[in-house]
DNA sequence: TCATTAAATTGTT
DNA sequence: AACAATTTAATGA
């Protein structure tokens, strides 16, 4: 388990499919996008791997292309708190990088994973140039203040049921995380691990919120039938 | 490509 | 925490 950014080795070029999963690629001019994808670090994360810890200094705006990554912080006793888990298609790190401070958390790789970094300065170069991506960030923000909200809702809940279904539709975010869609690549123990709660009883509401038809359980994932369902559960 | 084996994941106790 | 059952991934002919 190494713990340098991976960013700084296996290095690997973009598929032009790959490109166009990028959600605000696709908003650039062509030669805003040329300039950000010359620029694009990609990397392959394998599970433990750290993409940025605390208090480095912020070189690069990150996404993920595919895998899982996780959110966390270490606080004065040691503890690990996890904040949330990041699938495809989810970007992160704008606060600091616009403000060009150090990280305030560490991101870690769940599981093999496919990273994408663009570096400050570029992320800055485009936000100086492209109205588009001024939007996109903007209401990229403006999403996650309300899944940290909603957060807050989830860990005053105590029914598990219930903050399974809710952790859930935070990662079936459609917003953030475009590179999702209808299935959600996780496993129960790695949910378990987000959520906070042990594999036994994510597996059990699992099967409960199959049993209402809000998921679909499958071998190494998840499908989504109601995300409407999943965000307002009638256990609540 | 197919069959065999190992590894990962799930469901249950 | 441990177990068996099931699914996927890896291997090699």
């Amino acid at each position: 388990m190494s713990t340098d950014s991976p960013l700084h080795q296996r290095r690997r070029p973009l598929t032009e499919a790959e490109l166009l999963t990028i959600p605000w690629m696709r908003l650039l001019s062509v030669d805003e996008r040329e300039r950000a994808a010359t620029d694009l670090k990609v990397a392959d994360a394998v599970p433990g791997d750290m993409l940025c810890r605390t208090g480095r200094q912020a070189t690069y705006w990150f996404g993920v292309i595919d895998g899982l990554l996780k959110m966390s912080t270490d606080n004065a006793q040691g503890q690990t708190i996890t904040y949330t888990g990041i699938p495809p298609g989810g970007w992160f790190g704008e606060g600091t990088a616009l403000k060009r401070e150090a990280y305030r958390y560490n991101i870690q790789a769940l599981r093999k994973s496919r990273v994408a970094g663009l570096h400050v300065d570029t992320f800055h170069w485009l936000l100086d140039h492209s109205i588009a991506f001024n939007r996109f960030v903007m209401n990229q923000l403006n999403e996650r203040l309300g899944q940290f909200i909603a957060a807050r809702e989830i860990d005053r809940m105590n029914n598990p049921d219930v903050r399974v279904a809710r952790s859930l539709a935070a990662l079936f975010n459609p917003v953030l995380y475009p590179g999702v869609g209808e299935v959600l690549r996780i496993t129960q123990q790695e949910l378990a691990y987000l959520v906070g709660l042990s594999r036994q009883r994510v597996n059990e509401a699992l099967t409960t919120l199959a049993s209402q038809g809000s998921i679909a359980v499958e071998y190494g994932g998840l499908r989504v039938l109601n995300l409407a369902a999943l965000r307002a559960p009638p256990g609540a």
